[in-house]
DNA sequence: GTACTATGATCATAATACTGAATATTAGGG
DNA sequence: CCCTAATATTCAGTATTATGATCATAGTAC
């Protein structure tokens, strides 16, 4: 049977079941639940995961900020911006290579960072509410798993 | 213990083991994955999906097909008119509805849907291999179970 | 010391994803 | 028939995520 010939629906309905297809879905709905829980502290998740990256690690560079967290130079670049923009962190070039930008947090950075960690751990749990505790293990585990095999092979992959 | 007393490294461990911070990086892996092997094909994961929709399901109107494959009213119409742009898809405006408009497959849209796909559905594969047949399958129970339990949460909920 | 290479950051561009506002059209109530 | 509510799309703006190109700086080879 060709492709073409297959029964109605069949193509949409293997769609609807690819890995794929239901993580970009999760990851749509994770990044909702974000912006709703937290709206109060008005940060993305990409910002949250910067200012915590920078809490146990400043000063770094943007690069190596960007490894921590998986994120290529851009976006890092961007992340970082709207950080500084804000008044969260600071960028400030070293004498001794004028190419690098160190990042640090300010004070405020670092009670906004404060302020937002209970919300962060309520909606992370929420997310997996749905699966017993169990369920929740393995889906960690797999997570991890998968994550770690092919960290390689993302355009930003994970530095430590 | 405050949170801003914890132990160096404790909060940015902590977030590395987040589920929406492993959801998202494993986004970042299976989108860099998919277009790395359907470079021939020049599709991005969402064109596809459309495509896909559309086989099974036109015609229909943006929104509706925005609906079957969980994107907002916006998103969907940047993916339409790129494939209209591309000559895979068409938008023709009801005569009795003349708000709405109906998309469908072009010959050139089938053809292209059914050259991807055998990769598709290769790249789908390979984002998995990391667990054995029986992870797998608890895997993608899980993610079907968090995803249906949270689909209303979603700003482009899935309307079938 | 000059040339080559490597590195850190930025810019331009594009796709994904959403909100809120505007526009166009239809449908229903009076 | 007119006003209003609902619906379909588009537009403007923002954030996420990436690539390729460019620029400045640093390090190394000769």
């Amino acid at each position: 049977m060709e492709p073409s010939e297959r029964a109605d629906e069949a193509v949409f309905d293997a769609v609807q079941e690819m890995p794929g297809h239901l993580l970009r879905r999760l990851q749509q709905i994770a990044v909702s639940m974000f912006l709703a829980e937290c709206r109060d502290h008005d940060l993305t998740p990409l910002q949250f995961a910067a200012l915590a990256a920078l809490r146990d690690n400043a000063p770094v560079d943007q690069a190596t900020l960007g490894g921590l967290i998986a994120l290529d130079r851009t976006t890092i670049g961007v992340v970082v911006a709207k950080l500084e923009e804000r008044g969260l962190a600071t960028r400030t070039v070293l004498h001794r290579d004028r190419r690098s930008k160190m990042i640090r947090l300010t004070p405020r950075g670092m009670q906004v960072l404060d302020a937002i960690l209970p919300d962060v751990e309520h909606v992370q749990a929420r997310l997996l509410e749905p699966l017993d505790p169990d369920e929740q293990r393995h889906f960690m585990d797999a997570l991890r798993k998968v994550v770690g095999a092919h960290n390689a092979v993302s355009r930003a992959p994970l530095r430590s």
